[in-house]
DNA sequence: GTCTATACAGAGATAGAC
DNA sequence: GTCTATCTCTGTATAGAC
């Protein structure tokens, strides 16, 4: 545990598999690429963390956790406040607890920005393991927001409910990936602020007309 | 070409990566696993297509072309129709001229099904290469629909459309994607039809409130 | 405990014989 | 068109230095 000198050998492998597999993808980035580019040796990953896939997990366990505390505890929070008022939650509250953590998570460091880039395409990696990871960690979020959507919108039909929600993740996941993405045509670059656009987005279709 | 007999080598390599590509990813796919299932040898890829990038190119194009060809036309004929009204044209029909098509492909055969999920992860890919190639595709789509939208909403800001119109593609591909997609959890496992509530979500989201 | 050097199997790509 | 041989680069594993 470093307190104010250089960053251990650990920290500096998931600084930089972070910042590389954010822009070129985790298949696309060796272990030479990060090592060589983090100043340790290759075998160090093989050390510190097993294999790539591990480092991976490492990668996305470190961030996403104190992420997704911060998501539930704004649920929670959103939540108590409709019981103590004796009314259901309101749709746009539950989309907000769930989005705006998310996007001020992403503007706090440069870390964080790649990771949430990451993280947007993780939801669509077709490997099985890291994909199971995510959601795995996501699953207590999916079941409490469907739950608290299902008494926000008591005459919705839950199959209903499921599309319109798939759909807001959908627009959430592909905004946390894209909204920094070079690569995409002028005219769909996207400028900040973000937040209350995909809010109002968001809950317009999630209520429905 | 052949008309009844056996499909060509470089058929059997298209359909063959259609399948692996879209089940187990671009990168994770060898090109010793698609020859070796398609019963051909290991330097016809390079042969018929020069390379294991190519190939994917191939595959994206041969459904690609036809598709953007349907959803062109059927923009038109959603503009026509509201110009001989003199009208702006609906949110929603412009919406399902770039759904329906898609939606109604996917359910045409097994190897449409194959690439609508791959479609689906395209966009995401930090491949540049692969993307710009699929971008390049939907460019003059995505050029008519915002033209349309704007003409639609004309008190609507530039960003802000831009900023819905991004929401609406994240709907659509990650719908594309996940819809056939096993490994999410069972509670989000999406039930057809799907085309009409997501044409429902994402004119909603558009029009705003 | 940390880290380095190095060996190994599997990948995509390519040249050239047939 | 097809196939073999071979090149480089990847992820992984291990033996041993400090």
């Amino acid at each position: 545990m470093n307190i104010q000198s250089e960053p251990s050998t650990k920290d500096r492998i998931l600084d930089t598999a972070e910042r590389l597999f954010s822009l070129s993808g985790y298949h696309s980035t060796s272990l030479r690429a990060i090592t060589g580019e983090a100043g340790v040796n290759l075998a160090a990953v093989n050390y510190h963390f097993g294999s790539k896939e591990s480092l991976l997990e490492a990668v996305i366990d470190r961030r996403l956790t104190p992420l997704n505390k911060a998501r539930l505890e704004m649920l929670a929070t959103v939540d108590r406040k409709a019981r103590a008022e004796g009314r259901p939650p309101a749709v746009r509250d539950i989309m907000s607890a769930f989005i705006e953590p998310t996007l001020s998570f992403r503007e706090s460091t440069d870390g964080a920005r790649h990771f949430i880039a990451l993280l947007g395409r993780a939801i669509v990696e077709p490997d099985d393991t890291v994909k199971k990871r995510f959601l795995n960690q996501m699953n207590p979020i999916i079941e409490l927001m469907l739950e608290m959507l299902a008494r926000a919108m008591p005459s919705l039909p839950a199959q209903a409910l499921i599309k319109r929600f798939h759909f807001t993740i959908g627009s959430l996941f592909f905004t946390m990936h894209a909204c920094c993405d070079d690569s995409m045509p002028e005219r769909m670059r996207l400028k900040e602020p973000l937040t209350e656009e995909l809010v109002n987005f968001v809950t317009a279709g999630m209520e429905g007309r």
